[in-house]
DNA sequence: CATGAATGAGTGTTCATTCAT
DNA sequence: TATGAATGAACACTCATTCAT
């Protein structure tokens, strides 16, 4: 019998490492290398688990994607409408360490799909998923009535994912112009402009 | 005697040259030599006007807001306050190629700063400056008495930022979610929950 | 208690994916992976009946030698002379796609062997034995009268192997040139040249 | 001024280290950093002359061939009929040290070309004008009635180029078996085949 | 001023081989 | 006996940069 490995944590290992380097030390300095010395394993071993670097970071960024559904999910059991969407929001803004991270594996992907069609494809279907999934929340929320008269969904998605992405951004670029408070109170008003008065910040 | 040239004229070319091969081919594909051959250059006039890619691209970066800066200073001269502010978002967001071409570079930069300190720092001296400016047409515009009550001006300067970074990533990305149309509804949205109805949606 | 395996036919396995292989992809495409794809083993299996992929490519090569030699020997059994000669020439030949294959496999390893020491040593030994072979049956023809008066038989035996190798190169490089047609006319040129006239070419 | 160098004349250099390193090492030892060793130069210049290794190998296998038609056509220059194609033959045959050189080159691309169609195309197409320039020598020893009486020009001409190629693989692979001398008798044997007695057997 | 030849470090990738299971 | 995970050296190639002309 063949040394034993699971493969899929092995996987996820070397997209953890994947994560690490490209938020520390940028796409432009992401070899197949340094995943591996991150990694901590030998470079071939990639070759094992990836058929090359484009697939790896392709790989990295729907797991990325779905690391972040993932825990949504599990939040919103149970939940639907606009609180579903808060957590939605919550759990893919950078808010802390780990979506910082995540913020910055974005952020770094945009640039680099430029002039890359396959990864284009990619974003765009991830996108798609993304803003099927806050439309689906707005339109319960419309249904039961927490919306504000008159607001549109298509629109209010778009704002959302401007919001995500735009914080996205910033919590990348200009951290200290990015915290925490700034980010909940743009989400608040993003809120309010939709109509329904946040949990939270209800008193 | 040496061929008379244009110093500025010929940086102008080679930074314009620049944006195209970053905005068509993406940052990881833009090479010196591919910018020397859309100068139409031979390879080592870039080392004359640039002591290395890495200023180039800088030149490039910063070359590229002070366009935007420059066509909205033209067209706001004599305004102040919301409408100088809508012509500064209106200048900045991705609403036609040329600008398209601009939110291009930017969303390539932003990926490209991460793990590149000096590129960072330029970034957030950049985004400083343009902080600033909305920041003044606000102030302007609290004076002038077209906020409404309660506007919190840092916070609507953060809300147009991150309008801008978010249209801008999504025209990159999206083209085809991201038209015209969406562009100013967002934009309406945001003047309107600043408080100010815009001109073109009063009736 | 151990998986009941032939050894010896699971070399011979091997070694034919490893013709099949080396005809259609080059040497330059035969790698260990690829061999043991064809063969439809595992790679590892691969080390236990080969002590690496030079003696495996040496086996492969002295099989395919062997493998004409043994047809040979079986279509020879009590003949002698110019009509074994001949024979053996035909054997050789790249006369149908079987042999064509050969051929193929033959001329890869001609390249392959130079700046390669072992394998030239292991070719000359394997061409001595060919030349030996066709030697016997020419001394046997000079013997049996069959041969034309003054025909040099070391002269004749460096013929038969020129024209063997000279029409495996163009059956393999030049196939639409090397008809069956174009071969047996120099076959039987060169065995009208030695003195004998050919069965088929006799009226 | 940029540095002057003679750019077909490096290209030859550097084509001349690939013959060399072919004949010497082979082609599975032919590496770009073997060949730039091999012309004293570094790495990048190979990039600089020839767009890749494929580039380079073609480019010194078509070299070769024109190396020899060069000082064929130098030699035959007011010749004609078969006291050319004999040069023809003197100046393809293995029959020095330079001209085993480009016998090695010759042989380490059959193999090397399999599996390889770009390759086989150039081989074809320069068998081709070989085979036009010995049938075109014939043509003309058929027209001065140098022939012997019923011989086939299109088989002589295929006789002749199993000769070179089957002296040339013998020369490369087993030369303490094809001698200068053997080569000869070879080729006289051919000619008297044809019909025409050499100049040199003449007595 | 301008050229482009030259450099060589660094990239992604392939591959034969080893070895624990 | 058989597996395939792991290794790491070697490969072709790209690229920013230098420098003689």
């Amino acid at each position: 019998m063949p040394k034993i490995v699971d493969h899929d944590e092995r996987r996820a290992e070397i997209i953890e490492a994947t994560w690490r380097v490209i938020a520390r030390d940028g796409m432009a300095n992401t070899t197949t290398r340094q995943i591996a010395r991150e990694a901590g394993c030998s470079f071939g071993v990639l070759a094992h688990y990836f058929s090359g670097k484009d697939a790896l970071l392709a790989s990295a960024l729907i797991a990325s994607h779905a690391n972040v559904r993932g825990r949504t999910d599990v939040l919103n059991q149970g939940r639907s409408g606009l609180p579903a969407l808060r957590t939605l929001m919550l759990e893919s803004l950078p808010l802390d360490e780990k979506r910082i991270v995540e913020a910055k594996i974005e952020v770094s992907f945009w640039g680099f799909a430029i002039g890359n069609p396959a990864l284009i494809k990619i974003q765009n279907s991830e996108v798609d998923g993304l803003w099927e999934r806050i439309h689906r929340r707005l339109r319960e929320a419309r249904d039961q009535g927490e919306l504000r008269a008159g607001t549109d969904i298509d629109q209010a998605t778009d704002s959302c994912l401007a919001l995500i992405d735009g914080l996205s951004l910033r919590a990348t670029m200009y951290p200290q112009r990015t915290t925490k408070g700034i980010q909940l109170a743009l989400l608040d008003a993003l809120f309010e402009l939709i109509g329904a008065p946040s949990p939270q910040s209800a008193s």
